[in-house]
DNA sequence: TAAATATGGAACCATTTGGTTGCCTATTGC
DNA sequence: GCAATAGGCAACCAAATGGTTCCATATTTA
């Protein structure tokens, strides 16, 4: 997995939504993906390639209409491998913020 | 939480890198976190100042050094709001993208 | 087959981003 | 007090980003 273009993938909103609008319905066409946004269609496949380009969204062709699916793999391997490690740590790392902004207050 | 700050904070691996040096270590001073980096001081502070209006990492002056402290309250707000979102459906969603490149094959 | 529909490609544009350099301020140690 | 150290500020720059418009291609459908 290419961690680097699954997190700039996620940076940007409207690609959210996008998935956000897949994990409701999977498998929509491009111009259903497009409906109610307020962004042309072209640029609304620019998002779809960087979605799919990170593995988030995979596609298939069907007759002239492209279908398009989330997948979850990278999201759960982000979660697992770099969050998880932050999470882990995250009650003590908080008691070491605490412990030092104590500290402070004495000096 | 600003999410979207979040995320675009966490798009860039630079500023990842950081915060693993500061899991790695807690309390690092802006020095300490420039060193071994082939990044100019000025650009890792700019980096910092993200991370910091991301409320990624919380600062604390100490005569003229400056301290960072990671802060992981908002990588958990993400791994649990938006993440956890996707992971709940992951084996659903996964599942449903086989059927439909299965269907495929017979087309 | 011709029109309508669904998508793709490429050029172009403004803004953001990640980085630099140069200089300034504040603290500390001799 | 003065030099060294730690950090801050601002201007500037190239490249990436998010968006547009215009036009082309492929598939349906009347």
């Amino acid at each position: 997995m290419d961690e680097d273009a699954v997190f700039r993938a996620l940076a940007d909103g409207s690609r959210r939504r996008l998935l956000d609008r897949l994990h409701a319905r999977n498998g929509q066409t491009l111009g259903e993906l497009c409906e109610g946004l307020e962004m042309t269609r072209q640029a609304v496949t620019k998002h779809l390639g960087i979605l799919e380009e990170a593995n988030l969204v995979s596609t298939r062709r069907q007759g002239r209409e492209k279908l398009h699916y989330i997948n979850p793999v990278p999201i759960n391997e982000i979660a697992d491998r770099w969050i998880s490690k932050f999470e882990r740590h995250a009650l003590e790392a908080l008691s070491d913020l605490k412990k030092s902004l104590e500290g402070s207050k004495d000096e």
